[in-house]
DNA sequence: ACCTGAACACCGTTCAAGT
DNA sequence: ACCTGAACACCGTTCAAGT
């Protein structure tokens, strides 16, 4: 390790290594991990060196969402709009799990960056190429919302956690099982079912793949209804 | 304001004050400002005496949310369950909205809050209530994520950042007109008919409330149809 | 002209000293 | 026993001094 920053300090810094070890520290680490500081040492430099190839922290991010979102799949091509939209969709949900900073990062910026304009541009040509009109391909945007980035929109999310460890978290969510279905009953007959486990507790045993293909279905199907509806907003 | 602070010294702290003042501190600047020096400064206290009250700034947070969860009108009496989910949804949007910091905060923490988990609860019943099977109920909630909460999940979001000033942002989202219609001209034709304005730029003109509302209406839609079939996952 | 160490203005939180 | 000032270990970023 020691050796390895001995070898990198010897190449020069460029924009690109620095982002790249800036997604492979928050990969690492988390965002917590994630500091000027931190960074310019794992990169063998002193803190200052980096304000050369980034503004500032922001900007770092912002670089470093621009670096996760090009790891999508382009369109798949000779698709009908529902099957390309569900597959880039999936992709980007693939990218996800492997950055798990990365949709707090977008989500905490003000202004979506350059390239992912350009993949929400994307999106739009595919569904104005299946003859959607301009009037619903908007407002379908505006309902598949994050979503179309592959985020989960869990309130129990427990893959942004497992981020390190990988296996589920150790806690649950709230207290104790016995004290949990006393409290919140509902959630508790639901989490008995997800888990075939009368020992569980919420947000374990759910199957996040199922779990959001089954959101994203049932997204598309009502889309696929309001188009051959030929559904226009009554503006 | 020198005055109301010397008032305001002689009352004693307690943790409904503290929690009360954070969350008019973020309302009025933000997550930003919310620091535990400002927020005992607006307190006309040390910011060690705010350690008697919250353990931590994180648990700190922890108490804003459920002050805000607090807000949510409880669920409709005497509706049906797409009634009363709809409205109680609407509700917490427009709570969201006179607290814009609070969704980024609930997202940020690792586990719910026990109000979130009772308001997840409460939604729950209201579906097992309209005849769902747990099944089903369960698929749903994870559908409708984060939208439970009335959270947008816009990727352009107007409604966050325009907190302070209400009116749109002099900036637009990326560069000038002129360039984002070559860039993104997917983006910049559904952006044109949004806002009846062949001068206006996307994340400009959209009306939030009716896509909020067309979002949540095609779920439930979908939802309705799923439980009128007695759809149930093949488990 | 370039690079960088020290410094500035902040954080959350600990802890020991003072009352 | 209670309260709190100073201190600690961090931040991102500025800026002037050194090469």
């Amino acid at each position: 390790m020691a050796e390895q920053n001995e070898v990198l300090r010897r190449t020069p810094l460029s924009r690109e290594r620095v982002l790249r070890a800036a997604v492979t520290l928050a990969d690492e680490g988390g965002t917590d991990s994630l500091s000027m500081r931190n960074l310019a040492q794992d990169l063998g430099v002193v803190p200052m060196a980096l304000y050369k190839h980034v503004a500032n922290k922001d900007e770092l991010v912002a670089g470093m969402i621009e670096v996760v979102i090009g790891e999508i799949d382009p369109p798949v091509a000779d698709a009908d709009w529902k099957h390309a939209v569900r597959e880039r969709i999936l992709s980007a949900r693939r990218v996800l799990q492997r950055h798990p900073w990365v949709s707090l990062a977008i989500e905490s910026r003000k202004t979506p960056t350059p390239a992912i304009l350009a993949y929400l541009d994307s999106m739009v040509g595919t569904l104005r190429n299946g003859g959607f009109s301009v009037d619903l391909a908007h407002h379908v945007m505006h309902a598949m919302g994050s979503r179309t980035l592959g985020f989960s929109q869990e309130l129990f999310d427990t893959a942004r956690n497992a981020g390190r460890t990988g296996a589920t978290s150790p806690e649950p969510p709230a207290a104790r099982p016995a004290q949990f279905a006393d409290r919140f009953p509902n959630l508790a007959e639901i989490a008995v079912v997800a888990s075939h486990d009368g020992s569980s507790v919420v947000g374990r045993g759910c199957d996040d793949q199922f779990e959001f293909e089954f959101a994203l279905d049932l997204l598309l199907d009502g889309i696929e209804r309001l188009h051959q509806q030929r559904w226009t907003s009554s503006r």
